[in-house]
RNA sequence: GGGGAGGUUCCCGAGUGGUCAAAGGGGGCAGACUGUAAAUCUGUUGCUUCGGCUUCGAAGGUUCAAAUCCUUCUCUCCCCA
């Protein structure tokens, strides 16, 4: 789960509020099947555990701001009625309902008529429609939504549930967030910006959006915070200087939907200490790690030092950053890969590292 | 089953016996400029005890020397059946 997938759950959020009550599916019997969506690659298979393992996480996850009480909104797995699927019952009871003429029309599978489909994922739209039709059935689902590119496979499964039922079943999908860079949201390079504070630290986590381009402040405000329409739009309007009080609201709304208020106002207070005031605020939201004081007795070379952190993944990387002048220890510039870390650093029970202009780290000395 | 094309460092993509840790681009990182923005410019981009060490789908082999040649295996794509 990374925020490029949170703007269905934001709706359900919204329609939740509307008084609709949200099924999340999850995907447990189509995890064992590519997606004709994805790019090229089909998905890598799961297994059971990790599936069912996924699926608590996510619950965890968006129950911050969607209500899973009772009546609430439900968490279902597919694998509830695919995994007992029989074959030939399913190409008699659904399969007849599919036109491939018409599914080769999808855009979807058009690409993949370059460079190959497998059968397998052809299949995925008629798993898809199932699910859609089941969930009708079960739970009198009648609105599906996703992204865009799920846009086919919602009509097929609308489609289905008018020709078995003679249901009357919407679908609702949003286009691909991007940056006005054009990039997808929520892609760094070096990788998604997960929800999980364990592959995505919350400190790191609130940078993303505390540094979004000042073109795009008002849309994701809009988009991924609760705060009213109109202060939304006068945020976004701010000018220069002032925009980066917006994109710390952003950030901070953003920090409280996902990780709660209490981490929110942590990092907001970290954020403001490694940034602005010297080092007055609480630092606590600060990505860190505990050291003992002995291991300081002796000192540390600094290149050592910086990639025993998250800050630098080899000592290479780490001498490069230090001769390229981006290390700093307690804000002081340190160039000299030789240097040597001992207890004369550590102030106030902790060492502030600093690797170029963005990214701190702090050693709590024990 | 038959035939063909391929698998190169994060990605794309050069490289067909030594000058290759491997062109170029993208991305990343750092520096300058700034508003913790964008754009731009510059540097950098396998690991290292700085002696070297390990990388070009996998395993063997030829050679003083291989990403480059040979063998087997494996995976992907295309055409025919």
């Amino acid at each position: 789960m990374h925020i490029g997938h949170m703007v269905p759950l934001f709706a359900m959020h919204h329609l939740q509020n509307a008084g609709h009550r949200p099924i999340i599916l999850v995907g447990g019997g189509t995890a064992r099947i590519g997606d004709p969506s994805g790019k090229s690659d089909m998905r890598k298979m799961q297994t059971v555990e990790e599936i069912q393992d996924n699926a608590e996480k996510l619950k965890k996850q968006i129950s911050r701001f969607i209500s899973f009480d009772d009546g609430g909104a439900k968490l279902l797995d597919n694998a509830e009625w695919l995994a007992p699927l029989n074959y030939i019952e399913f190409l008699r009871d659904i399969g007849r309902h599919f036109s491939v003429n018409r599914m080769l029309t999808f855009e979807a599978y058009k690409k993949r008529m370059e460079n190959g489909l497998s059968f397998i994922e052809f299949n995925y739209q008629l798993l898809q429609s199932y699910d859609f039709l089941e969930l009708y059935r079960r739970e009198n689902c009648i609105l599906q939504i996703g992204g865009d590119d799920q846009w086919g496979n919602i009509v097929a499964g609308m489609e289905l549930i008018r020709r078995v039922e003679a249901g009357d079943a919407m679908g609702l999908t949003f286009p691909l967030v991007t940056r006005s860079d054009g990039k997808k949201m929520g892609k760094t390079e070096k990788g998604a910006v997960f929800l999980d504070p364990s592959m995505t630290s919350v400190f790191d986590f609130f940078q993303y959006w505390r540094n979004v381009a000042d073109a795009d402040v008002e849309k994701f405000l809009l988009m991924y915070t609760f705060l009213p329409v109109d202060e939304c739009k006068r945020l976004g309007a701010l000018k220069d200087q002032e925009i980066n009080k917006a994109k710390e609201i952003l950030a901070y709304e953003q920090t409280k939907i996902i990780h709660g208020k209490e981490v929110a106002d942590n990092v907001l207070a970290a954020a403001h200490a490694a940034f602005s005031s010297g080092g007055a605020d609480d630092k606590s939201g600060m990505p860190s790690c505990d050291m003992s004081a002995a291991d300081f007795s002796a000192g540390i070379n600094i290149l050592d030092l910086f990639a025993e952190t998250e800050l630098c993944s080899s000592k290479s990387e780490a001498r490069r950053l230090v001769k390229q002048n981006g290390a700093a220890v307690n804000g002081d510039k340190i160039t000299d890969p030789d240097a040597v870390i001992d207890s004369g650093f550590i102030k106030d029970g902790e060492i502030i590292l600093k690797a170029g202009k963005k990214r701190f780290f702090r050693i709590i000395i024990k």
